[in-house]
DNA sequence: CTTCCCATCATCCGTTCGATTGATTCCGGC
DNA sequence: GCCGGAATCAATCGAACGGATGATGGGAAG
C-alpha cells in the first residue's frame, strides 16, 4: 500500500487529489497539509508516533503565504529515509523546475495532466523513479543546454525593484546604497540575462520566472 | 435541488469541486467541462434534450488553450434564462474581476476560500444574490473610485512591445511608424496610467491586467 | 595564501528617454 | 458642418540610462 501525503493550499485541490488517490488500487491518502510547514509537522508527528510515514508527498509549489514547496522539498529530502517528493503544480517557469529538481524532487507534474498520468506518476515515484511531464522535460533540457544565468540574491532583489518600475535613484534609496552600485548590479544583470536595457531585463526575468508580476 | 456545472481545465480541481458539491445537502453536480466551449456545448445539449439545465455554473477563468472564462461567461449570460455564473479562480487581477463582472458573473470567489465559503456562495448564487470574496470586493471598490484608464488599441499594442523589452526605435520599426510617434503614444500611456517611466508603465500594465507576462 | 565572486563606490561619455510644443489627417458623433 | 479623439510626424532640451574602466573589502573555495 502506497501512502501519499497531499500538500496544497487550496482545499478544493486537496479534495480532488484525495478523491483521485483513494480510488487508485494500492494507494491511499495518508494525510493533508495546507503548506510546507504543515507538511513537515505531519511527517515529524508520524515519525514520533512510530507510524509508517507516507511514501510519496504530492506537493504544490506556490502556497499563498505558507512555506513554499521548494523549501519544503529541500527540508523533506534532507530527512533520514525521506519519502519521495512529486511536484504537482499549475505552471512551470524554468526557475521553479530547476529549483524543485535541485531541492531533491523526484518528479514534476502539471496540474492539467490527466488523472491517469498522475496515477502512473505516483506509482513510479513510489518505486523511486523520476517522472517529468513532457513540457517540463523539454524546458529542462533546453535550459541545461543554455546554461542558466544564476543571479545573485542581491541582483534578484534589484531586478524585482526594476519590475516595480523604480528608477535607479529610487532603487538606491530603497536599498541604502549609491546609485553607482545600482548601475553596477544592473550591468551584471544585463550581462547574465543577455539583454541591454532595463525593460528587456524585466521581460527576460519574467519569462524565466526569476521574478513574478505583483 | 441546485444543479451545478463545473468548468475548470484541471481534472484535479473538477474532482475536488465535485466531491465538495456533492456532499452539500440540496446540491448536486450536473456535469463537468474542461473549458468555456465545452461548457457552452453542455448547456446547449441540456436545452435541446429538454432536461433541466444547471442552476449555477462554477467557472474558472484561465483555462489553458480553451475558451477563457470571461468569454464563456459573456456567452452564457446572453442565453435566454441563463444560469448564474460564479467565478472561482486562483488569483485576481483588477482587469479579470472587472471583465468577469461586466460579462455578467454573479459572484467571484478565490480558490483558496474555505469549503464553507464555496458552499455558501453556491447557495447564495442560486438565489440570485451577488457574492464577492472580500479581497475581490476591496479591489473592485478601489477601482470604481479610481476609474480605469481605457488605453486605445494602439496604445495597448505599444505597451505590449514595451513589456517585451523593446526600445523606442525597435518599436517604431516593428510597427512601421516613426520614433516620434512612438514617443507620443508613450506620453499618452504614461498620462493614462499615471506613471512617468517605461518600466513603471510595464509594472502598472501588469498589475492592472492590461498586459500579461509572456 | 591565493583566487574568485559578491557587493560596494566612482568617473566619464555617448545614447536614449521623457517633457513640451505644435502640426496634419481621418473618422465618428452632435 | 463642426468638434474631439486617435494616430501620425517633427524638433528641442535636460535628465536618466547604459557601457567602459577601475578600485576596495569580505567571504568562500581551492
Amino acid at each position: 500500500m502506497i501512502r501519499v501525503l497531499l500538500v496544497d493550499d487550496h482545499p478544493v485541490v486537496r479534495r480532488g487529489l484525495r478523491a483521485m488517490v483513494d480510488e487508485l488500487p494500492g494507494v491511499e491518502a495518508a494525510g493533508e497539509a495546507a503548506d510546507g510547514a504543515a507538511a513537515l509537522r505531519f511527517l515529524a508527528e508520524a515519525r514520533e508516533s512510530g507510524e509508517p510515514g507516507p511514501d510519496v508527498v504530492l506537493m504544490d509549489l506556490q502556497m499563498g503565504d505558507g512555506m513554499h514547496g521548494v523549501e519544503a522539498t529541500r527540508r523533506i529530502t534532507a530527512l533520514p529515509e525521506p519519502p519521495a517528493v512529486l511536484i504537482l503544480t499549475t505552471y512551470s517557469t524554468d526557475a521553479d523546475i530547476l529549483a524543485a529538481v535541485e531541492a531533491g524532487a523526484t518528479g514534476y507534474l502539471l496540474k492539467d495532466a490527466p488523472p491517469e498520468d498522475v496515477a502512473a506518476a505516483v506509482h513510479a515515484t513510489a518505486r523511486g523513479e523520476t517522472v517529468l511531464a513532457p513540457p517540463v522535460a523539454a524546458r529542462l533540457l533546453g535550459r541545461v543546454r543554455a546554461g542558466r544565468p544564476a543571479l545573485s540574491p542581491r541582483e534578484i532583489e534589484i531586478l524585482r525593484l526594476l519590475a516595480e518600475g523604480l528608477a535607479n535613484k529610487q532603487i538606491s534609496r530603497r536599498l541604502f546604497i549609491s546609485e553607482a552600485t545600482v548601475k553596477t548590479h544592473l550591468v551584471h544583470i544585463y550581462d547574465k540575462l543577455d539583454v541591454d536595457s532595463r525593460t528587456a531585463a524585466i521581460a527576460a526575468g519574467l519569462s524565466m520566472g526569476l521574478i513574478r508580476p505583483t
